[in-house]
DNA sequence: GTTGACATTGACGTAACGTAATAGTTTAAT
DNA sequence: ATTAAACTATTACGTTACGTCAATGTCAAC
């Protein structure tokens, strides 16, 4: 029996194109053509065609398939292990990727830390931390969780250049603040300059437009009673993170006039 | 501070070329051109190249990384989601592509297994006719009937684990005929190892010294005499046989003296 | 004779670059 | 100041296994 191209890739599943593929790499040439240039292809073909197909949903790429089916030397064994051996090279990789995608989509919905975010430090770490812990509960009643999560994604995008930014400028704030305990007086301009500068530096870590003169305030708060926070005002000085909450509340009382 | 192609590529370990397939699909465009149309890069870029890298390594395309970098409202959380699906899904075609292809190296063991016991029945019964019909003669007026019986015999009671390691020996030499063939020096060091090799390959079948070096030239002469045994050699490349029984012609003429 | 189904040969597109080839530019050495 | 080495640019083909037109020729039926 004798078969033209489509009713032959119609019985195999295939498509003609992918015959006219076949006859073009020379996988499997029609057994002849007619007078006026059809493909022919007979039993012989179809019985190749099986085998080509058996080793192409075993995922052999063509060419190995050809020198398998070509060459009665080339050892399909041979070939079936290294063929083995690299589907388990990829799966491997494939385990790795759905582990790191994973975490990658744990860490955009803020549940995890990225490894990325390790090189922005501890510090920022305790950003994120006072997001979710103080500020967050607030934000979150008012605005939603989105809204939370999409601070934390701008954390962990956050580029290398933007962080620099953001540590030259919570260096200024340090030296300052440190200057303006020294006044002892929150209302002077040097600690009005600080609370400018620390409302500069929390927008950048909290959501678009979130900011309110109320959770600065919160914040401020937090500062003195969350342990971990308090200890890190105090190194600069003991005594600033009480003069910090005085002078933000200042400064807040000062804007909303 | 700002960046050649060359020096960008190699601070983030990828080639000049992929950063300008970059810039013409225009996922990292450089920050300016120079009066010379080179390439420079700056800061900022060195920080989205980071990005695209991370997320490379995820192994997202480059194009849902451009819109997840070009496109701020573009959800990079559903992307993701998205390309874990398909992560999982490939992993499972992976994984079942492994077991098929076991089964499959099984299946071709189990079947050289088979081929090699009717090849290993087909070559003693080829060998004790060869020894009957030519080489039985002389042998058998030298020595006697016994001998002969006793080589038939060594070769009908051969294990198979003996067969394997003559295999093993007749690949060697089949791989390193073609080579010499291609040479075409019966006389260079490649044809006279492949005598070497043969004559142990006789001396498995033959009986205990029986090996003389006319009887070896012998045997050469009566693989481009008997039909068998020439399309045997001539498979490995036309004129093997010839230049094989030229070779051993030499062989033990080099040894006689 | 016409129509509709089927055939043919190009040729471009896909993903993400690798690898020349050819030509202008910068830098370091002479 | 020359010159050679090192760098950069553009152009373009190659890779994998076909999908998808487009233009054109062929077969079977009405």
């Amino acid at each position: 029996m004798e078969y033209t191209i489509n009713s032959l890739a119609k019985m195999s599943g295939i498509s003609s194109r992918t015959l006219r593929h076949y006859d073009d790499i020379e996988l499997l040439k029609p057994s002849r053509i007619s007078s006026t240039k059809y493909r022919i292809y007979g039993q012989k073909e179809i019985d190749k065609l099986q085998q080509i197909l058996f080793y192409k949903e075993l995922g052999l790429g063509l060419s190995d398939i050809k020198k398998i089916l070509d060459n009665s030397s080339f050892d399909a064994q041979e070939a079936m292990e290294k063929h083995l051996m690299e589907l388990e090279s990829k799966q491997k990789q494939i385990d790795q990727l759905i582990l790191n995608v994973n975490k990658t989509i744990k860490s955009l919905k803020g549940e995890e830390e990225m490894s990325n975010k390790e090189k922005f430090e501890g510090f920022k770490k305790n950003m994120i931390e006072a997001n979710e812990q103080k500020y967050g509960k607030e934000i979150r009643e008012k605005f939603g969780n989105d809204v939370i999560e999409e601070s934390n994604q701008k954390l962990a995008q956050m580029t290398q250049e933007e962080y620099q930014d953001i540590e030259k400028l919570a260096k200024e704030l340090n030296l300052k603040l440190k200057d303006a305990v020294a006044t002892g007086n929150p209302r002077g301009d040097l600690a009005q300059e600080v609370c400018e500068l620390h409302r500069r530096w929390l927008t950048f870590y909290w959501p678009k437009d979130t900011y309110t003169k109320e959770a600065h305030q919160g914040l401020a708060e937090m500062y003195c009673q969350d342990e971990r926070f308090k200890e890190y005002y105090e190194k600069i000085a003991p005594g600033t993170a009480e003069f910090l909450n005085e002078a933000i509340k200042i400064y807040c009382m000062k804007r909303s006039e």
